[in-house]
DNA sequence: CTATGCAATTTTGTATACCAGAGATGCGTT
DNA sequence: AACGCATCTCTGGTATACAAAATTGCATAG
């Protein structure tokens, strides 16, 4: 999308894998000549990639204050996650429309890797599975456009999202949900499909209280912005 | 969101402005020093600013090419919209519940002018005051972040909404809709709103293929990209 | 007359230098 | 001792200069 030059590019690229992984955290400040250095480029494509990064909400940078990784109110976050459930499901009930047999057993197997990982307990590898599940679905929407908002979205709700997974008990819910969706999925039952991603996606009631009680300093900022 | 200097938000805004009203179409040339000129600064804001632009996916920029107005091929013509729908209906879904009485008879007074302006023909002014209403819609869902993306979205889409209107008919039939929209939202029937505006926004059949007959040369470009 | 290749020009991508504004720090005054 | 103002420094914003790539036009050869 944002074509710019190919060094811009490549640091487009590691600092949205850093931000994303969550190597460098909400709040964390991007200075652009520390970058500069640390890249072995000069400032302009710091800036490039900056800009960016601004312009997909990954950063945020305040006029002659600098640049920092986005940290959003807990409105934004509400917000976000909101319209994060109702893409989720409007690609869940298109797949459900237009997935291929051979795509939805690819996802079959996807779940199972989820499961494997669901009995050991590690997080953070059942995240990166269960990233694998919910793009295979965005993918089988057979709409790239709604594909890559969907993505962004995600993206950046990612090191949100990430903490989610460590409330106990909450993986095995994960995974249980994931089977009724694929299967709603497989039997061309797209309203049913829809309905239950919005609900796996959705942070609502109990949850959100639990999500917002183990959001890390630093990651959220007072309302007043 | 991407707060870059205050010359390169000038310039942003401006050419924002002229993307969406059709004064700049897609495919349209944008040349860097000829802006830089133009505006009256130099190339490096005027490079920040289509740097932004591409990131909401008004413009696009292939590298050593140049940057043009972004035109869409067919296939994303239809993604988008099909996207677009759907955002919309959720807009409508959270304003049904979410409206406050003061809003609504607001949303009213803007109904009633489009209703006016249908009466004269006047495909433009009908267009802009379309727009209100559909806007006054999307605060109403009261997520500002989904108003943000639904904005995005439009404005993407907005040279190639206007086409629509200027087909015979077509504006009486949206004034018709947008009254069972509005009586939707203002008894609260979250879920008839939705499907309603759904239906409105969605560009479908008949309506696909009168919108793509008109759509002028080289705003749209073959399928490979 | 056409096609291909080379050269020149145009235009983008990158680097650097310069300028301006915001925050920090220190000194003076009350 | 505390508050306020001035200066100083640090960081971002802008301009310009330079390099690399692509397009275009012309010339030459088939």
């Amino acid at each position: 999308m944002a074509q710019n030059g190919k060094l811009a590019t490549d640091l487009v690229q590691k600092l949205e894998r850093d931000i994303v992984t969550g190597v460098l955290k909400p709040g964390d400040k991007l200075d652009e000549r520390s970058l500069s250095e640390r890249f072995g480029v000069s400032r302009t494509p710091v800036r490039e990639a900056l800009q960016t990064l601004a312009g997909s909400g990954l950063v945020a940078t305040m006029p002659r204050r600098g640049t920092i990784v986005a940290s959003i109110t807990v409105a934004e976050l509400i917000e976000m996650f909101e319209v994060m459930a109702e893409l989720e499901a409007m690609c869940a009930r298109l797949a459900a429309r237009r997935m291929p047999r051979v795509d939805i057993d690819n996802l079959i197997a996807l779940a199972d890797e989820c499961s494997a990982l669901q009995e050991h307990a590690d997080a953070d590898a059942y995240y990166e599975a269960n990233v694998r599940f919910h793009e295979a679905i965005y993918a089988g929407c057979r709409n790239s456009f709604l594909e890559r908002q969907t993505k962004n979205v995600r993206n950046r709700l990612a090191p949100y999202r990430r903490l989610q997974l460590h409330r106990p008990g909450r993986v095995k819910k994960s995974n249980n949900e994931h089977a009724d969706i694929l299967s709603a999925i497989s039997n061309g039952e797209a309203d049913i499909a829809g309905k239950l991603m919005q609900q796996h996606v959705a942070v609502q009631g109990e949850a959100l209280n639990d999500l917002l009680a183990i959001v890390p300093r630093g990651y959220l900022e007072p309302l007043a912005s």
